[in-house]
DNA sequence: ATGCATGAGCT
DNA sequence: GCTCATGCATA
């Protein structure tokens, strides 16, 4: 029955050396502090650092928790700040403005829009997501990593295509710097990852290879899986926000350089000592929804307890309401891309869902 | 496209 | 132990 409680870490084939970190570190490593920036400590105060490719996406996204509930959608957030935003010395065709800071918050509250609480059911209709992604019809598809004679004469005709849907912030500057260095709003993300979407198809790429690419034009790696997330916006809005910046570099990279070597390599692949991927069943699954709907932050002695009687390992239950709730803070409203029941779970009562 | 998993950083 | 960003493995 549990399909890996039987093989708790059935071993992957030894074949490949297990120097999987390696690949991992190597871009994991420096790009793991500005993250710690944006949760908590903005480097306001930061002069500028001087690291070889040490940029620092200061997303300032200073949202308490995930998204601003309705109860405390506090206006608490910091001014945002860019020190010196984040140019890359690429050599490739940046073209930013004066990286002077300002102080003026545009929005009130960036967030605001991710904020729709399934319990009060304000989730305000956004668009339609990466379901009419196809619209552009997917003709070439070859993961390719020299772009295709149809995709390269299709991007070469529009260079100016770009502009397409509405994004005048590559080179609008109605305000004073109101574009990809500041928060962008839920709608523009929207706008954008569905525009970076139809372009890249366009442009014969798949999500795989805008991932690596972003990691040997700018050093940061990314996976098929985050480049799907990003479109599909299933990630955080702070996280949405820091990887926009460089989607949309690509983009011009590969706008401009169509025909060209993007430089695009290959990065080998690794192999991993990574536990199994349990596979929970589906009734298991339901009862864990149970649970989660009740208490969504059960105390280590219920993970125990209920982990106990599903049969399961505690870890993969606490694994398990970790990701269950990270999933509810994704960016996708509730409501528009599954239609499923209007589950109301309140207020969160994270102090208070106990009955044993 | 997604489910389960890892790991850094924070509390 | 949690959150959050991210990805391997898989449906």
């Amino acid at each position: 029955m549990a399909t890996a409680a039987s093989n708790p870490y059935s071993i992957l084939a030894p074949s490949s050396l297990v120097h999987a970190e390696a690949a991992g570190m190597q871009q994991g490593s420096p790009f793991r502090n500005p993250q710690k920036l944006l949760q908590g400590d903005y480097l306001q105060g930061v002069p500028g650092n001087g690291h070889p490719l040490g940029h620092h996406w200061v997303t300032s996204l200073s949202e308490g928790g995930a998204w601003p509930s309705p109860l405390a959608s506090a206006p608490l957030e910091q001014p945002d700040v860019k020190p010196g935003r984040e140019d890359l010395q690429l050599g490739a065709i940046i073209h930013h403005r004066s990286p002077h800071v300002s102080h003026h918050s545009p929005h009130g509250n960036h967030a605001g829009a991710w904020g729709a609480s399934p319990a009060h059911g304000a989730s305000q209709p956004l668009n339609v997501y990466s379901q009419a992604g196809f619209a552009v019809g997917g003709m070439l598809e070859h993961g390719g990593l020299t772009p295709p004679p149809a995709a390269a004469a299709a991007a070469a005709m529009h260079p100016g295509l770009r502009d397409g849907a509405e994004h005048g912030e590559l080179g609008a500057h109605h305000c004073q710097d109101h574009s990809d260095e500041e928060t962008p709003t839920s709608d523009e993300l929207e706008q954008f990852a569905k525009q970076f979407k139809q372009r890249r198809i366009k442009l014969g790429f798949t999500q795989a290879d805008v991932g690596l690419a972003l990691g040997t034009l700018y050093g940061n790696v990314f996976s098929q899986t985050t480049i799907c997330r990003f479109e599909a916006l299933q990630l955080s809005f702070k996280n949405m926000c820091k990887l926009k910046p460089l989607l949309n570099k690509w983009l011009e990279e590969a706008d401009s350089s169509t025909g060209s070597p993007t430089s695009i390599d290959k990065i080998a692949a690794q192999g991993r000592k990574r536990k199994k991927r349990t596979s929970i069943e589906v009734s298991v699954k339901g009862v864990l929804e149970t649970h989660f709907l009740k208490c969504p932050k059960p105390a280590a002695q219920e993970i125990s307890s209920l982990a106990d009687s599903l049969q399961l390992e505690k870890e993969v239950v606490r694994v398990w309401f970790c990701n269950r709730r990270q999933k509810e803070k994704r960016m996708t409203p509730p409501g528009e891309q599954q239609p499923h029941d209007v589950y109301a779970h309140g207020v969160k009562t994270d102090t208070g869902c106990h009955d044993l």
